[in-house]
DNA sequence: AAAGATGTTGCAAC
DNA sequence: GGTTGCAACATCTT
């Protein structure tokens, strides 16, 4: 589900709503949701969000698309929200929606913070401070697209080859892009998905950086993409869904020139593309 | 009504 | 290495 716009609304709606508050309690109701940080048995893996009890929340930043949740005494916790997670910020007295798998009671028990997941691929991580920093080294995580330089983009798509689409789609290159802001980004771009990212000329790389920062910010505007069932941790829908040029829009004329938009599959994901306004470079 | 699709990513195989 | 297919799972669409 969440892409970079989806999950920076995400924790500036919980920065506004959590930040500073105590955990109460922690309860689990599908435990697999809370993933190893790699060493623990599961016995203790199964304790370890005990940890976080009486701990209070004390920054909340984004990592590409993982939430870092950090907490009092040198306590983390990585939230990955995969393709249908949710984090929601809801009143204790609401009722417990189908598909809540762990609510951190905070305030005494005044407020809860919910994990919501349909389809339960992404995970809740409780890590030490060395643990989150074995992660970051490990597992790395690229640039983050709206902070990166022009120069420093230009040269780390000039050192990968392959399909444009997978290079942008892959994590390690940059933190963030998924497959809604990858076909928005290379339809306002005029670059084909196909296009090996060795054949670009720094004008199409210059096109991209900046298109790639402006989808992005408009899309945080307006707060991500609904299509299912992302939502923000009020609960309320993004609207940015209106403004796609391409995504999901198979079949529908082309917003600059007419043409049927077509929907192709690249890199093992659905690809929507203007084949007239989006050329091949090989 | 079965098959195919979905905003992600890690793994195995070639 | 880059690429492909599959797996995790629930739900919706064709």
């Amino acid at each position: 589900m969440p892409e970079l716009p989806e999950v920076e609304t995400i924790v500036r709606s919980l920065r506004a709503y959590i930040l500073g508050r105590k955990i109460f309690s922690i309860k689990v109701f599908l435990p697999k949701i809370i993933r190893s940080a790699g060493k623990e048995t599961p016995d203790k893996l199964a304790a370890k969000h005990e940890e976080l009890v009486g701990k209070t929340l004390i920054n909340i930043s984004r990592l590409g698309k993982n939430i870092i949740l950090q907490f009092s005494g040198g306590w983390y916790a990585r939230v990955h929200l995969k393709m249908t997670g949710q984090l929601l910020v809801n009143l204790p007295e609401d009722p417990i929606k189908k598909h809540t798998h762990v609510i951190f009671s905070l305030d005494g028990g005044k407020l809860d913070l919910r994990y919501r997941d349909i389809r339960q691929f992404g995970y809740i991580q409780i890590l030490t401070e060395q643990e989150l920093a074995d992660w970051v080294e490990g597992d790395f995580i690229g640039p983050d697209p709206l902070e990166i330089s022009f120069p420093c983009f230009l040269a780390r798509l000039r050192s990968r080859k392959g399909k444009l689409k997978a290079v942008l789609l892959n994590q390690a290159f940059l933190g963030g892009l998924g497959n809604i802001y990858v076909d928005e980004t290379l339809f306002q771009a005029g670059i084909h998905p196909e296009s090996s990212s060795l054949h670009l000329s720094d004008e199409e790389i210059s096109s991209l950086y900046q298109k790639m920062q402006s989808v992005l910010l408009a899309a945080i505007q307006y707060k991500g993409s609904s299509i299912r069932d992302y939502v923000e941790s009020s609960g309320e829908r993004g609207q940015y869904q209106n403004l796609h040029q391409v995504y999901g829009r198979a079949g529908l004329p082309c917003l600059k020139c007419g043409t049927r938009i077509e929907k192709i599959r690249v890199a093992g994901r659905g690809t929507y593309l203007c084949p007239l306004c989006q050329k091949v470079a090989r």
